[in-house]
DNA sequence: GAAACTCAAGTTTTT
DNA sequence: CTTGAGTTTC
């Protein structure tokens, strides 16, 4: 390797702290990162040093991120400092190396006798849409009529919360164990009848999991957590193969993600690392426990505490005037960090007043529109919820300021991707009764609600999947039975390509054609089918660049691994220059130049909810304090300026209602703010009254909406319609200025893409594909990939649109291209 | 019995 | 705008 990670490069790359934190490599360690203090700088050098310098082999680091994103950044970076490639295949979030775990043990015949479970390794990982679909029919028959959106959501979140946490159990010996909270565990626990009742749905909704042989998110971990306890010598086997055990991020791990580590750190050994920052922990409302990364010294012997403190992100201002406000949270005294900066204090930070909502998105635009274009890919807005993007990309759109918002619909979350991935979730898993429910009428062909409820109950009777149910359906006869038929054999014929180890792009071709999909698309709405058609072809050709990465990998590791991308994963560095929008959640771990923060009012950020009514004190000071932190970890996310709007009325939940400031506006320390306008006056002079708020009614001569002419939110009114590939550009109902819909500032609704899908494949002369043509590669031609480069053909296989040629490129690799999809170029 | 239609309701944060 | 429930039409 070219250089080298030793003490004296740590030494010239990282400061004193940082180079400690990372030259210790043996036992417990907790690095407490302040905000912008060089966290990922020194864990990435930290493994750097460890493969370079200790010769630790890098698949035998284990180390965990909490996006996919920080895995892919913290890998490249790995590889940037050794310059060379690294194999950190053990490098992922929670999630991906759960199902990686999962996986490995389900393929295990000895495993799964053991464990007696009705999971094997194809698995479907459900997502938010088709738990909430299975959660509806089981409670439907308990509820009855009291089945509404919100006690649907209620055991949602009552389920995740049995699923994220863990209870002590007494011991008769004295002391206590901890277990996980499966059915039966809730059931003894339920005290009162609804709880009883709640844990009946539980169980109910586990057992239909398994039924169709899929697992919701939060039982990738529980699952592998309980797969490993109760095959110790295999935890063991891991925690033996893992000598380096690195996790970042630890503030926001939940109970059962400890337990999960602990089974994987080796007892002896107690090679681990945790980074993070409990000022940081925002994700407690999805059971991330800050007391883990509090107790971690406790949990380990003789750990060594690291502290980053130096920040070098932002101006002294920022720095301290945040930090003031996180002072106000309750914290162990040997937590608290002193974080300071050497910059210059810089601006203060702006707490903007304003009267109204519409005043604060007027303010922020007029505000970026003055520092210029070149600021505006380093500036972002954040907000507490997304309901709040909308006035603001509005107000930027009024004086033309491009910008992202993330946060959009998913790529793989719109409809049409998710029909056909339903199907292709079918091929994989005949079992997944969700993807079934999904396809069998969509596109329609006959088999209605009626047919359903019969197939529902001979499934029951036969404890069989809906799938599984279909031929004694059509034995019976009846109406439906020739179009149960007609999909039967479709499915089957799908089924047989799989079997025949049919490309999986090819396959999903076909699923696209005999489904007569796209002429559903037409149908259903010939303005948006043209959009959502090249929606699937990019998904084919997704399919296509998965088989080509991972030739030995099948359509139920494809299918598990996009389940596991997120819109955090999606890249976002901008070429263009646009402002980006998000939430705070989402910005963490970025950092801007420039950070308005809209909506500090007391109730929106901090977020008050109807529901904490009933919570007890103890519950909404522990909220409240994590409200802290996300505005600890928005205001830290600002290099030079930071301004924060307040606003004295806004539209809420459908409604005009007042608001005092932000408690949070408060705490600030004054020697660092600077604030303007006011808020508090509701006489209508002083609504035009002052020069501040005139905002830019000159700018295009509009008329200012007043709050008497402002309507009801309008849920959806910039959702343009979707496009294909990265990005989606907005050009949604702008009302009656049709001006607007062509104008220079389309917003980009940014949509998750998945990486590797970024070039397309056209570009450039192709090897045209022809099924009555001959192939015209053979043996020994030089041909060039986009992706791959150039290489030599060894082998092919096949013909028509299933010729194979196998290639073997100048990276050493040799893989197995489908020629139809392949781009290649002939080079002789 | 199924398809096409109408109408009301819905938004905290996300692996 | 999207989704789901309910109603009408074939």
């Amino acid at each position: 390797m070219a250089s080298v990670v030793d003490l004296a490069r740590l030494q010239r790359e990282l400061n004193q702290e940082q180079v400690a934190a990372a030259a210790k490599t043996e036992g417990p360690a907790l690095i407490l990162a302040g905000a912008g203090s060089g966290k990922t700088r020194t864990i990435t050098y930290k493994i750097a040093h460890l493969i370079s310098a200790k010769n630790v082999d890098p698949r035998r680091i284990l180390a965990v991120t909490f996006t996919n994103k920080a895995a892919r950044e913290m890998k490249t970076r790995i590889q940037q400092i050794l310059e060379g490639r690294v194999n950190l295949e053990w490098m992922g979030t929670f999630h991906s190396i759960c199902v990686r775990i999962l996986r490995l043990c389900l393929a295990n015949d000895r495993i799964l006798q053991v464990l007696g479970w009705k999971i094997n390794k194809n698995f479907s990982i459900y997502d938010d849409d088709d738990q909430r679909k299975m959660l509806k029919e089981i409670m439907k028959p308990i509820f009855g009529d009291d089945l509404d959106a919100k006690a649907l959501k209620q055991a949602r979140s009552i389920i995740s919360k049995y699923k994220n946490s863990v209870v002590k159990e007494p011991l008769p010996a004295g002391g206590y164990r901890i277990v996980l909270q499966t059915p039966t565990v809730a059931l003894e626990h339920a005290a009162f009848p609804d709880q009883e009742k709640m844990a009946g749905v539980y169980r109910d909704y586990q057992a239909k999991l398994a039924e169709a042989n899929a697992m919701d998110f939060d039982d990738l971990l529980l699952n592998t957590v309980e797969l490993l306890q109760k095959l110790p010598q295999v935890a063991a086997q891991f925690a033996n193969r893992f000598l380096y055990v690195v996790v970042d991020e630890y503030q926001d791990t939940n109970d059962v993600q400890y337990e999960l580590l602990k089974l994987l750190i080796d007892r002896t050994k107690q090679n681990v690392t945790v980074v993070g920052d409990d000022d940081q922990s925002i994700y407690g409302w999805r059971g991330a426990n800050i007391d883990i990364i509090r107790n971690f010294s406790r949990d380990f012997d003789h750990v060594t505490f690291f502290k980053l403190e130096r920040n070098y992100r932002s101006s002294a201002n920022i720095v301290k005037g945040a930090g003031s406000v996180i002072a106000h949270n309750e914290r162990p005294e040997e937590m608290k960090k002193n974080v300071y900066s050497a910059e210059p204090a810089g601006d203060p930070i702006h707490v903007v007043n304003v009267l109204a909502d519409t005043f604060e998105s007027e303010q922020i635009a007029k505000r970026i529109f003055e520092a210029g274009k070149e600021q505006y890919a380093k500036t972002a807005i954040f907000y507490r919820t997304n309901a709040q993007s909308r006035a603001i990309e509005k107000a930027l759109n009024d004086l033309r300021i491009p910008c992202v918002i993330f946060g959009g619909t998913r790529f793989w979350d719109r409809k049409e991707i998710r029909d056909i991935l339903a199907y292709m979730r079918l091929l994989a898993n005949p079992k997944d009764d969700a993807a079934f429910l999904r396809i069998v009428n969509t596109p329609p062909r006959g088999i209605g609600n009626g047919t359903l409820d019969a197939l529902r109950l001979s499934a029951e009777a036969n404890n069989s999947s809906l799938w599984e149910a279909i031929p004694t359906e059509i034995e019976k006869g009846g109406r439906s039975a020739k179009g149960l038929e007609n999909f039967k054999n479709v499915v089957e014929l799908w089924l047989a390509m799989l079997q025949n180890k049919e490309a999986l792009p090819i396959i999903a071709e076909h699923v696209i054609r005999d489904s007569f999909y796209k002429e559903f698309l037409k149908k259903e709405d010939e303005s948006t089918a043209e959009e959502r058609e090249r929606n699937l072809d990019e998904m084919v050709n997704a399919f296509r660049e998965f088989e080509e990465e991972n030739p030995d990998k099948g359509l139920d590791e494809f299918l598990q691994e996009i389940s596991l991308l997120t819109d955090a994963d999606k890249k976002v560095e901008s070429a263009e220059t646009r402002v980006t929008l998000m939430t705070i959640h989402m910005a963490k771990g970025l950092e801007f130049e420039t950070v308005h923060i809209a909506g500090c009012d007391e109730g929106i950020f901090p977020l008050i909810r109807e529901s904490s009514m009933t919570e007890t004190p103890d519950e909404r000071k522990k909220q409240a304090e994590e409200e802290r932190r996300l505005f600890y970890v928005g205001c830290t996310r600002a290099k030079r300026k930071l301004y924060l709007y307040h606003a004295g009325r806004r539209f809420w939940q459908g409604s005009l209602r007042r608001f005092p400031p932000s408690r949070f506006l408060e705490e600030i320390d004054p020697m660092t703010v600077s604030v303007e306008g006011k808020c508090d006056d509701d006489s209508e002079q002083s609504f035009t009254g002052e020069p501040w708020n005139q905002g830019f009614s000159g700018f295009g001569g509009r008329q200012r909406p007043g709050f008497g002419n402002r309507l009801r939110p309008q849920y959806g009114a910039y959702r343009g319609p979707s496009s294909s590939g990265s990005s989606s550009i907005s050009r949604g109902s702008y009302g009656r200025n049709p001006e607007r819909a062509t104008g220079l500032h389309k917003t980009e609704r940014i949509v998750y893409k998945n990486p590797q899908v970024v070039e397309k494949v056209e570009k450039g002369p192709r090897l045209v594909y022809d099924e009555n043509c001959d192939n015209p590669l053979h043996k020994g031609v030089r041909v060039q990939h986009l992706k791959f480069g150039r290489g030599v053909v060894i082998g092919i296989s096949g013909a028509g649109e299933n010729a194979r040629v196998e290639v073997r490129f100048s990276d050493g690799n040799v893989r197995k291209l489908i020629l139809k999809y392949a781009g290649l170029q002939i080079l002789d």
